[in-house]
DNA sequence: TATGGATATGAAAACGATTTCATTCGTTTC
DNA sequence: GAAACGAATGAAATCGTTTTCATATCCATA
């Protein structure tokens, strides 16, 4: 493996001249730079990442918490983030914490051994004071879920807003006993659109009961599940907000084989805008999330706070959501499109 | 930020000493360890990854490529590796091509400048011997996609079976005009796959018309688009192969919606036992890959090869598939699954 | 009582880059 | 004609580890 030294040493210039010629510095006569580059070509040499890293002190690695990469929302997002990483010049650690707390402690080392020059939360499963301590080591960003106590930037979505024009769509095409169904009760984006679920009901003076709430759905298998728990209920909600087109599809799935007919024995509305929601049949209403934007805006954040070094500045960053009106919720009237 | 050295002077011992009891060697004394722990814990001192790359040759990340992420097969693929991966201490770097040559060949640097100990490739979009020559830095291990020139290790699946099986399937129920549908004509995995189906069709005595093809099938939207395709023919096929669930599920969807019925005018099998495959009405048969087997003997044999350096040795693991009988091909009769 | 082997420790070299500082040579400028 | 400055180059320090080699002590064995 070609050094910079063994490129030196063809070109009897000094490892000086050759790192001036990588990394475009003035001051070197066109002459010498046209040797070292046809040295370099010749020996095939490359610069070694490891001590670059050292000397700079930057990896120009990005990690990425995730809970799963499986669940397609956050495939959007790895994709997205990857993107805009890279045309900043960085790599993308994937990092999959599978809802475990000690799995995202453990990952949170790669910021204190400097393996990666920043963290970009997506998935929160320690409370704020066990991970503030990594600050220290470099930036963390939060990205789609969010924590009030922690003094980062943090780009996110309107989830109340979400949840309660969801709700609000419901609302309005008459339903009154509407359940609501999420995934986790430690994420705020899902406690989020709980509380605008819960702001519809009020501002239509519709009472929730508790036996309508199902806050352990994430998978198509777990939407299955909970209709067949609402159908054993003794007085059946006649709609449902789900916080994912993988539940939703799932509940509608199970009543279709069921014999009930969507929506008019059950309107069902998912979130996040997934190819599944046209593929159903009905299709799905459903809340559109900018994922790409967040992801965009996430990375333009943390580069600036790689280079800044203040890492401690709460600064949010809020994108909206916009409902996408479908066919599980409106029967065989048009649909329509709704901000 | 603590360095080795700061431990050191707290203790009044050497960086030595300090890095032996990182490192655990022997013929470290219990009394300067135990000082060694407590100045590191009262430090907050952990060792620099950089420094450790540089000096020990080696970065503990891989880089894996795939198309992209949000496929779903690919998302599944990234799960297992990443565990996989985990087990042995490494971190990996999901490098997503987007089908391009050039994105690939540029990804291709981090092997070259030793940020990655060596890559995985689960899709290869430049002809072998370009990659080739990446061979001198580090590892290459094929995973899923494969090349019969590429002179190195290669975890893949037996997909000339695959489409041999679901197209025996097809002819089985009686299906003379079978059309076929693949994503990229480049990927062997496709080619393979078209091996196994003309291989059923012979077998049968059934002949194959190049209309019925249809190889630039990837999403939902690509399965609707070929649905109508075939629809325009003057000899419309009964049943149809596709190279994923979701190009199935998009054949479906769009074939329901104008009316027809599925499997009784068109049968269709889909490819990767995604979870849509259970969601849609009817169910979808399916080749079923066992992707988190696969995942993990790819990242076995790059762990070794990591250890031995010896990259260009072709090594051929192959796994098994298996055809998942659903609703998609076998109308109401009872359904049935076999190996 | 030498001799040799285990145990314990440290000084210094090495990994491969970048950067600081010094030096030299021209060319202006007053 | 001296001073000042810009351009071009290199020697050596530096980033933070690990490892090699040397040294010292202790204990058992011949």
């Amino acid at each position: 493996m070609a050094t910079i030294e063994d490129v030196a040493k063809l070109t009897g210039l000094s490892r000086t001249t050759v790192s001036r010629v990588i990394n475009n510095h003035p001051y070197v006569s066109e002459e010498k730079r046209k040797l070292v580059l046809e040295a370099m070509e010749k020996l095939g040499y490359v610069p070694n990442s490891s001590a670059r890293s050292l000397r700079n002190q930057k990896t120009s690695i990005l990690a990425l918490f995730i809970p799963r990469i499986t669940n397609p929302f956050f495939s959007e997002l790895v994709e997205a983030t990857e993107i805009a990483a890279a045309e900043y010049g960085y790599q993308l650690i994937i990092c999959q914490t599978r809802y475990s707390p000690e799995k995202e402690l453990n990952y949170m080392n790669l910021l204190k051994t400097k393996q990666v020059d920043g963290v970009i939360l997506a998935s929160i499963q320690n409370e704020w004071k066990k991970l503030k301590p990594f600050l220290q080591y470099g930036p963390i960003v939060l990205c789609n879920e969010f924590d009030d106590r922690a003094n980062v930037p943090t780009v996110r979505l309107d989830q109340v807003y979400g949840g309660y024009i969801a709700t609000k769509h419901l609302l309005e095409q008459g339903h009154t006993k509407i359940a609501y169904c999420s995934g986790g009760y430690r994420s705020n984006v899902a406690k989020s659109r709980e509380i605008g679920f819960k702001k519809a009901l009020a501002e239509y003076k519709v009472s929730f009961h508790e036996q309508y709430a199902f806050r352990d759905a994430f998978h198509i298998a777990d939407g299955k599940r909970v209709f067949q728990k609402m159908m054993a209920l003794s007085e059946r909600p006649t709609a449902v907000f789900t916080g994912s087109d993988e539940v939703a599809a799932g509940i509608i799935s199970e009543a279709l084989r069921c014999g009930y007919r969507i929506p008019e024995h059950l309107a069902v509305v998912g979130f996040d805008n997934q190819a599944i929601t046209e593929l159903t049949n009905p299709t799905i209403t459903t809340v559109h999330q900018p994922v790409k934007q967040m992801a965009q805006k996430a990375v333009d954040i943390i580069v600036e706070k790689i280079q800044t070094k203040r890492y401690d500045v709460q600064e949010i960053y809020e994108f909206p959501l916009q409902l996408i009106v479908r066919a599980s919720t409106v029967g065989s009237e048009l649909h329509k499109s709704e901000a």
